[in-house]
DNA sequence: CATGAATGAGCCTTCATTCAT
DNA sequence: AATGAATGAAGGCTCATTCAT
């Protein structure tokens, strides 16, 4: 017979929950007014709890965007994680749908809070940082992108990071599937194009002709 | 020899000048200072009026961000019409790297005023209404692409432009040419894929095959 | 017939007025309700205005203090000046009398004031600087010592100074002739006694002697 | 053989210890910190204990304030206590520079305190109640001087007492020896000087003559 | 009894907006 | 029209006090 769960202690049982209730009504908040109404007297109504309890856990207001901004980007390193492992074996294809499903329905479900993330993201300085969720997601997608032999995989994975959240965050009204679609296309054409010269050019089997292949 | 401009009323002039002069103090605010320094008072000062005088102009503050986000637009609207004009007769490859370069440029010279309009727009629902500048830099960007042949035109563009801007927005540090080379190279990529099934495969001269044949 | 009065701008007159107001509600509620009372709400709502105004005029709460400090200093040194100014053909005594009168007046007419303002000049570091009113009225008795021929004059005039605040704060509830007299004693005991040697005895006209005799 | 001192059952012997650990905690807050960092959060973690146990000692915030005063009272008391037993058989001069130096450093050892307590003893309206200690102090200064024939004692004694605060409030900074011998000068001065006729004049021997006498 | 998380009234400060000059 | 002082609602944060554990 397994032994009992690690039983966390009362005392952090309760801080983490008032922790979660409190990050959760921001997220809601957020999502739904904007950052106009994220101040703290609504957080902690809505969490339920009152606001002295927001600053027994957290210095300020900031600190409040802060521990939400960790925690989106821990929610979508964690799914990344998972459909990572288990595309290892997948065509780059389909390794790549499994991915841009994460992408989007990470971005899909709550789409202001993402945009509204990103901007305080900036202001708070926290990519300076490189926030330790999002550097992972970029290592294990780096990582990803290795395996399949992609040249520059750090760069690409940024670059495909921000052109999926770009397109997605652009087309949030579209169907999923066919968002979802494109996504790909704009990947898989973005590592099918392969380093382009910096000029032009050059590259006689690309050049002019790519494109109007494409178009038949 | 052409007739003179159409000349504006004193009254009109020193309107449209006082409009100018705020407007481009709330960008210069927002650049510097993000969101939680644009108010009102700082506006005047920095535009050297008084508040009084930017409530001559303006119903309210958020009426000063929407004329500011409009007025973005427009100036991206219009280097978007010049770079097309002149890309007329080009090869694709190089009409597309006029366009990122007034991109790539627009969104670099400015990075956290062009993030935060974004974000304002939304916020205000400037979107929605198909906002008078977008939408023409829209039906520009679509109707060049239309003449290429490419398919989903309107789509496309949108995508391109959605694309184009998280890239930028992304990877603001970066090199602006090797940025411009990347977001290049999405564009192609996306441009030459073509429409993707919704599902998976079917096209068998894609599938997983396409990708590993572009990576030598 | 003499020109009128330099006229202020109503700009300024407005501005002195409110300042004025601000500071004299200050006063009361710092002397009717002590420290705990004196919020911003509560000085505004006194001195009838709102609570912007007072943010018009003084960056901070402690600010008004600040401007309370120097100008009840202000108000104290100008009443020493008017009864030095009178005192200077008098003999010490009736001189010593006169000043008394002012300090005793105006440490009686408020006196919670004056001792909340004291701390509050300590809190605030305001000493440090050598607040310029009281540094006005040390120079100002000084000098008037000096020409009595009082030995250490700047000492002596602070520590006269210090002696009478601490004799009629703690004693605010006495008859203020009564409390005078006692005053007066002190003083001129001090000035009398002149300056003592470091240890002990060496005077031989003192020692236990002198006070008996000092009592018939 | 003395009996044992009556020994305190254990649960008295913590409360006290509490009580002395929180009083401590309080002195030193007030010193370093002043009355903005004197909070019963602050003072439960300085002393080391929780919050909860002040409220099991104190019925609220002022309470613990008032303890203080009182500790602070009875400490000056127990001093000026030792120090008049020894006093009894010197010569005034000497007697007098033993309590000035007692006075000096209660004052001088935490000068911050003994202003706070000060003014928190008007606020909270102790004087009025005459606070035991104080009392003690003042009587057994009061009957010092009674044994010594100075006139008034007990107004004596109060005057005595706030003089030498004032001037050693005023002083922190100086030499204390210095200090005291200029307390010790307006002591003798004003005991000295004997009870002054109310209004003035009468003494044809002092007038502007007394001072320049006493400076040879 | 001790603990310390939770509570919420209250305070300082900002800023959109108005309006007398 | 322009000005900028005045307004006061709103929001960030603190801290005295309570009470479940």
């Amino acid at each position: 017979m397994p032994p009992p769960p690690p039983r966390k202690s009362p005392r952090q049982q309760r801080s983490r929950q008032t922790v979660e209730v409190v990050l959760e009504a921001a997220a809601h908040i957020l999502e739904d007014g904007g950052l106009a109404r994220f101040n703290t007297n609504a957080v902690a109504a809505r969490a339920g709890v009152s606001v002295g309890s927001i600053y027994q856990y957290f210095p300020d207001k900031d600190a409040v965007m802060t521990a939400l901004i960790r925690r989106e980007a821990a929610r979508f390193d964690g799914a990344l994680e998972r459909a990572l492992a288990g595309a290892a074996d997948l065509p780059l294809d389909d390794a790549i749908g499994g991915l841009i499903a994460v992408a989007v329905r990470h971005q899909t479900e709550r789409p202001n809070l993402a945009r509204i993330l990103d901007l305080e993201e900036r202001r708070l300085g926290l990519e300076e940082q490189a926030e330790a969720a999002t550097a992972a997601a970029l290592n294990r997608l780096t990582a990803f992108l290795e395996t399949r032999g992609v040249w520059e995989p750090a760069v690409s994975a940024a670059d495909l990071l921000n052109l999926a959240r770009g397109m997605i965050d652009g087309a949030l009204g579209d169907d999923p599937a066919d968002l979802s679609r494109r996504v790909r296309r704009a990947i898989l054409g973005y590592l099918a194009a392969g380093p382009q010269p910096s000029k032009s050019n050059t590259t006689p089997s690309s050049g002019g002709g790519l494109i109007p292949r494409a178009l038949p």
